[in-house]
DNA sequence: CTGAAAGCGCTAACAT
DNA sequence: ATGTTAGCGCTTTCAG
């Protein structure tokens, strides 16, 4: 095998003319070596081009290092920016990110969560799909797995979770749209079953109470179809909304193409505000409003969650006793970002 | 440790009332073993929850069934999308995906390189930056780990690589602008030093030449000021080029919201092609006419490779005198997509 | 300050 | 068809 050709500590111990204990501790740090055994030792790994074998050290119950990201789709600019800071994380914490997709599928997320265990990662964080049943958080409790939910908890446990706060965005984005004005504020998404677009809708639902104006509520919007149609009816609406809030990335982007392939003047004939923000939000005509979401700042924050959780455990080892801090959730802000598209300016 | 609180095959054992050999026969397929013992093993593994420790295995000698992807960013929609099929024919290969961002800095690619290394990841897919030195061959050489480049060789080495054809594209740009008959063509761009850029001011060096064309090359668009400046210099040029490609992504970008800020028609006053897609290419004003490269692609024919490699890798173990294949490099096309911003429709 | 030896969980001879 | 046992490379008592 590959593996065995590589060097071993051992190897290095015969080179240096010493014991496996002293090079064990040279490669953990070098304390209580003495100076002179020290520096041979190191020529000895330098020669050999000898790297520790973090199997080895794993089956002799240390940690992997190395961590998994559970998400819908990396290809996902939200997810991907979520992957970019939990990595640096995991950087900083010496430890390796595996990455998995679900595509919001039950069935591969519990896949990768057992492939994950058999690796015996440290830990994960996972961005949970609109799942039904508790397989998941069944698995995940089983398991012992140190777990931390991103964007969206896991229904009914007692997993950590950094979320951004979805309703009071969509608050926000409906008061924005209020204060212009607007009295028939449409809510335009896909997904509805998923956590985030659920709290969203939520937010609007109760902006719109509290302001009394009516629901007017479109959940199908899943493709530039689907949006084109929305549009059409809009247009042969009696008393069409006035503006409309879009309650993700790519619905919003949609709509966007559907109204301006329909020549309907955004804002003139209908606001638009978008919830996620994007890179040519502002490069479009009009420019589009939007809620931005602090996508770097929920994986990092994440990833921060699980590598302090992971501390406590190991600590907890030592200590039986020791008393378990309490779940500590996050909810992060989201921003408005006035462009053109609401009727600002 | 939590590790050790996890049932080992010995406990299966044990409970199954068999020797461990047989549970080892068991999790590794089951073949060969009566088949009420097999029942036996495999309700004692239900009802213990046993999983296989990895690294148990990958100490006996099996492979660690991970590989490394090095990227600069997994934040950037190219790499991203490379990953997301990365990753799904690594799990295809029954294989985990660790993912690492080098930021084109080659400290931290070696310093990458050799935390998979130490992990024994079972090969790596790696897109390197621009270094000058030969520091990241020598290392991926003398490791032995088998690597596949992607978007981007490894100069001077024969570690195998993926890429997009950037010459050909670059050159299917400059056809296009030409046959609309543009005189002046630019040529913007950031990252001089990359070699996806290199090759696409090859192809763009040829195609001018070969049409007797000047060369208007700056390569100094790195932001959005930059971009600005560049436009201002143009509006100021009494012999002003007529068309623009640009070369990466962010560059377009960047330019496309100069030239709209700045008031400039496009493609009345100067045509615009650039290099990449996006998502929103065609919803911009005018919509973008751009070179696609097949980014999926790239990421999967650099995993299929590389665990193709792998193979031949074990069978080289039972028969060292193997002859190995020859380097296998592979060159994707690139397709232009034909919007308005050069001057179509 | 240093070394010998046990053992982590698994697989693969080698028996039976 | 199944069990016994020797390690894989490392850390860690426990002695010197």
């Amino acid at each position: 095998m590959r593996q065995s050709r590589r060097p071993t500590l051992s190897d290095v111990a015969k080179r240096a003319g010493v014991g496996t204990t002293t090079v064990s501790r040279v490669i953990n740090g070098g304390k209580l070596v003495d100076p002179v055994t020290l520096a041979r030792v190191r020529r000895a790994i330098e020669a050999l081009e000898y790297t520790p074998n973090q199997a080895a050290r794993t089956l002799k119950g240390a940690r992997t290092r190395a961590i998994g990201l559970l998400v819908p789709s990396i290809a996902d600019p939200f997810f991907a920016s979520c992957a970019e800071s939990a990595q640096d994380v995991a950087r900083r914490n010496d430890s390796l990110l595996t990455v998995l997709t679900t595509q919001n599928e039950p069935r591969l997320e519990l896949e990768s969560i057992n492939v994950l265990i058999q690796h015996r990662t440290d830990g994960l964080i996972i961005a949970p799909g609109p799942s039904s049943d508790s397989a998941l958080r069944q698995l995940l409790e089983r398991a012992g797995v140190p777990a931390v939910a991103m964007d969206r908890p896991v229904p009914h446990s007692s997993i950590p979770y950094v979320v951004a706060d979805n309703r009071a965005g969509a608050t926000v984005a409906c008061r924005h749209l209020i204060d212009h004005g607007y009295q028939r504020i449409a809510c335009w998404t896909g997904e509805p079953a998923l956590y985030t677009i659920r709290e969203r809708i939520r937010g609007y639902r109760q902006s719109m109470k509290a302001a009394g104006l009516p629901l007017l509520i479109d959940d199908s919007i899943m493709d530039y179809s689907s949006a084109e149609s929305a549009v059409r009816r809009l247009l042969a609406d009696p008393a069409p909304p006035d503006a409309i809030l879009t309650l993700k990335n790519s619905t919003t982007i949609y709509v966007f193409e559907a109204l301006q392939n329909l020549g309907v003047a955004v804002p003139e004939r209908v606001a638009l505000l978008g919830y996620d923000d994007f890179e040519l939000a502002a490069a479009l005509q009009p420019s589009i409003t939007t809620i931005q979401q602090p996508t770097a700042e929920i994986g990092r924050q994440a990833a921060e969650l699980l590598f302090e959780y992971l501390e406590e455990y190991l600590e907890d080892i030592e200590e039986r006793m020791a008393i378990r801090k309490p779940i500590r959730n996050i909810h992060l802000h989201t921003a408005l970002i006035q462009r053109h598209s609401c009727g600002c300016r």
